[in-house]
This record gives C-alpha cells, structure tokens and sequence, in this order.
DNA sequence: GAAGTATGTCGCAAATATACGACATTGCAT
DNA sequence: ATGCAATGTCGTATATTTGCGACATACTTC
C-alpha cells in the first residue's frame, strides 16, 4: 500500500496522525459538535443535520466509531451516538503535548529569519 | 468536487479539518517535531531523517507550508525551514476549544448507555 | 563559464477518501 | 404475518492523496 512505510514513523506519530484524519473532515468535525451541543445523542438527525446523504454520514460515523472517538448504542429502532468523553480527553492531552513541544522550540526569527 | 458540499459547513468547523488534514499523515507529524528539536531549522537534512524519499519529503514540506505551518528560508544553496510558532499556538488554542467543547457535555453514561 | 549540489516541480501510478443510490436487516406497529 | 421506518452495508464513480523518478532551476566552487 502506500503507507507502505508508515512502520518507520513512532507509535505515537502515528496514533496521532491517525485522530487528526478523523478530524480531517468538516462532516466529522461537525458530527462531534452536534453530538456535543446536543444533550440527547442524536442518531439519525445527525444525517438530517448536515449537508450530506444518510449514507455519508453513516460512513462518517463509522470512522469516527472505528477510533471509539464515539460510541453507538442501538435503542429499538434508532440508533444512539455519543461521544467518548475519556477518550477525547486522552487524545487533547496528546495533541496539546505535541503542540507544546512544537511551539516551545526555537522557531523563525522575528523577522521570519531563521536561526541557522 | 467530491467536496462540493464543504461550503455548507462553518468556517470553524473547515478551518479545524484543514489543519488536521496537515497533520493527518505521521511524516508531517514527524517533520514539525524534527522542526521543534533541533535548534537549526534544517533543511534538506529532513528528508535524511525520514524513510521517504527526498520529492515525497519536499512535497510534505510544501503543504505544510501552504498551512504557513512552517517557513522556508532561502540561504544560498540550502533551504531553512522552521516552524511557525505563532500559528502553531492559535492553532492549539483551536483544537483545545474544540476538545474542550467536546469533552464538557454530556457522554456516554457509565456503562456506555447513552442519556437518550 | 563548467561542473556539481541542493531544491523544487512535473507527470504518472497506485492507494484512499468521499459520496450516493440500491439493497439488506432489524424492530415497531397494526 | 404484513407493512413501514431507521440503519447499515455494498457496489461504484469520482476526487484526492501519496510516492517516486526524471527533469528544471538556482547557487556555489573551481
């Protein structure tokens, strides 16, 4: 495959390259706010929410279920999704470790110059 | 476009998928952590640490760069690319609302049974 | 100016992602 | 049982991503 390579990189790079995928769709980024702002987890109006076919979504929602970022519980008839809040809370200590070593080094001058 | 439909999404919501999609592949990931340890903002010397090869390496570089991410410098024959720490802290700034958006609402009940 | 090196761009091939209609499945109601 | 509604999966078409060799460009050195 492509990511042929993709052993070469850290466990950890590619953990969070994986969660930033997931985000890397406004569908799925917008299906985590809708799940947030909305008390009861929504199921299939979260289809009727967005700009997209039902089976979009539903694809959408089966990535952002394969990471477990959200989890879905069958109720008769409809389906229930809501957010994995502890698994969130994991991946944003990730992310924000990364983000704190990534503007914690030296970066361009102030005058976008360089330092080497 | 198969994203035709992206304009019907916030411009939040766009603009979070795009920096996710940057760093939805571990290269990336690897290169701004390269980037944020060694002092001198390499250059080429990126494409030695990494197991691809020197055009996908540049090409990585280049959507960084797009995102202004990261800054290339031009000096002589060697190009200086260091990250752009300002960006990078709005950036976490974002993804920390977002997560913290996610993380503060409602969830899963205990044994993953939804409050629906 | 000629040769050599560091970078970036172009063009192509293969892998993924995205979207959606059609179909299968499951549960509720009559 | 039968019919209807809510979901998910399959197959398929199109767009995007990824990777790399080949080539073009720019700069240094001799």
């Amino acid at each position: 495959m492509t990511y042929a390579k993709t052993a070469a990189f850290t466990e950890e790079q590619q953990h969070l390259s994986r969660v930033a995928k997931a985000l890397a769709h406004p569908a799925r980024v917008a299906i985590i706010q809708l799940l947030a702002s909305k008390q009861t987890c929504i199921s299939g109006d979260i289809a009727a929410e967005l700009p997209l076919s039902r089976t979009a979504v539903s694809q959408h929602l089966q990535e952002l279920k394969a990471l477990d970022l959200i989890r879905g519980e069958i109720d008769g008839l409809t389906v229930c999704y809501c957010l994995n809040t502890e698994l969130l809370q994991r991946v944003h200590q990730q992310f924000t470790a990364f983000f704190l070593e990534a503007t914690s080094g030296a970066a361009c001058g102030p005058d976008d110059a360089c330092a080497c």
